[in-house]
DNA sequence: ATACGCGCAAAAACCACAAGAGTTT
DNA sequence: GAAAACTCTTGTGGTTTTTGCGCGT
């Protein structure tokens, strides 16, 4: 996919890529000023813009976490990543799964990176929280938490990250047989619906859509659970969305009135249970008394969500804007220390991304398996085949009063 | 430097039907 | 509320086809 990869400019033992501060020329840099035009180490650029007021006011921005040679220009979800234009391209164009990440514009880094907390408002009402001490941050560093951040701003903080999860655009569970028999019908209708004129308030999903659910990190089911600590059983019961999730429903609302909140939330809930299976086919309604603790949402390789998962191309920049209804998810402001650990972990996992073929049903592979072929393809049974079909099983229901049990 | 063809590898598509899941009675 | 009957959807593997990439000319 990355040529940059293959060629081992991203081998991780070596840092011969990444672009050295502009100021010492030693150490590498994290931060690119916009104002400086300048490549900056965390310790530069500590200093430089703690130095003044004004300085403070420079814009930055994370370096790409791919290259580390431009700044970055969008954050991936998926991958957890900061990165530039150029990468975000090569990445994101590589194929159909690469596209479904959901990537959002990187802000520029508020203030002083290592003062205190900042809190800016933008518009649409999104927070993003600048400065961190490290204690309480988030894993993966999208939202970080202070502790002694008030109960508002955590509030604000779980809003933004209920949008994010519940705005996802729901593979349509279409009772329509005619698009779901039919693999290329599901693939035009949701690459379709991106433009397409008639289907007005699916916009809104495209803008967080699915891309969350390749969140296989840990950290993102436990955040989950730890920020809102409500049981799971109420969110699948009876899809009463939780007390705590008033705002939530003013969220959704306000993006697709005509769409039942529930039906948001036990969708995220399915894609988690997915992600522990195949990915495949999205259950309608989660009745599976599923904790999201003890899921293992890591194990099934993001392959596998790519067959069904509502997909649209990446979006012209100049339409990000357009299409990213409110509320935006701002990256965070990190420690230097967070964002290598952020870089290594994106590593990590580009690298230990699996795709071997999970089997649910052993029973259907061993039927599978049995089953006649014509060059490959699965055949009509004739009617002798059918009868000697019937015939073994007939013999195996005589074995199995002998005690033999056939398994599958 | 660019265009073209070739070989290779990986991914996608195709098929039928039992099993599973959901809905209705 | 539980059970049965019914309908609809999903998952399965071997082969072929398609696609993408690297390389040489």
């Amino acid at each position: 996919m990355l040529k940059k990869e293959k060629s081992g400019g991203f081998d991780e033992s070596s840092n011969n890529w990444a672009r050295v501060c502009d100021s010492c020329h030693s150490a590498t840099c994290t931060v690119y000023c916009r104002a400086d035009s300048a490549y900056l180490c965390a310790g530069c650029d500590s200093r430089i813009h703690a130095a003044s007021l004004m300085a403070s006011r420079h814009e930055r921005v994370w370096v790409c976490e791919a290259c580390e040679r431009a700044p970055a220009a969008f954050l991936c979800k998926a991958d957890a990543a900061s990165l530039c234009a150029s990468c975000d391209a090569d990445i994101h164009s590589a194929n159909p799964l690469a596209r479904r990440h959901h990537r959002v514009p990187i802000m520029p880094i508020p203030g002083t990176l290592y003062g205190p907390p900042a809190v800016h408002t933008i518009s649409g009402g999104s927070m993003m929280i600048g400065g961190t001490t490290g204690e309480g941050t988030e894993d993966d560093g999208f939202l970080s938490l202070t502790q002694d951040a008030d109960d508002t701003t955590i509030d604000e903080e779980d809003e933004n990250e209920a949008a994010s999860w519940l705005l996802l655009n729901p593979p349509v569970k279409n009772n329509n047989k005619n698009n779901i028999n039919n693999n290329n019908n599901n693939q035009n209708n949701n690459y379709g619906m991106l433009f397409g004129g008639e289907v007005v308030d699916d916009y809104l999903d495209l803008a967080e859509y699915g891309g969350d659910s390749q969140f296989n990190d840990q950290y993102r089911v436990n955040h989950q659970q730890q920020h809102y600590s409500v049981p799971q059983k109420s969110y699948v019961e009876d899809s009463v969305v939780p007390v705590q999730n008033g705002q939530r429903k003013s969220l959704i609302l306000y993006h697709q009135p005509q769409q039942q909140q529930s039906h948001h939330l036990n969708f995220q809930l399915g894609m988690e249970y997915d992600n522990s299976n195949t990915g495949y086919g999205y259950p309608a309604s989660l009745s599976h008394s599923v904790s999201i603790s003890s899921m293992d949402v890591s194990v099934v390789p993001e392959s596998a969500l790519s067959e069904t998962s509502n997909s649209h191309p990446r979006p012209q920049k100049g339409t990000i804007d357009l299409f990213s209804g409110p509320p935006i998810q701002i990256p965070p402001q990190l420690t230097p220390m967070d964002r290598e650990a952020r870089v290594l972990r994106y590593r990590e996992k580009k690298k230990n991304r699996k795709f071997e073929k999970t089997i649910r049903y052993a029973s259907r592979k061993a039927y599978a398996e049995t089953r006649p072929r014509i060059k490959g393809r699965f055949a009509k049974r004739t009617d002798v085949e059918a009868e000697v079909d019937q015939m073994f099983s007939t013999q195996l229901m005589t074995d199995s009063s002998y005690g033999i049990v056939p398994s599958f």
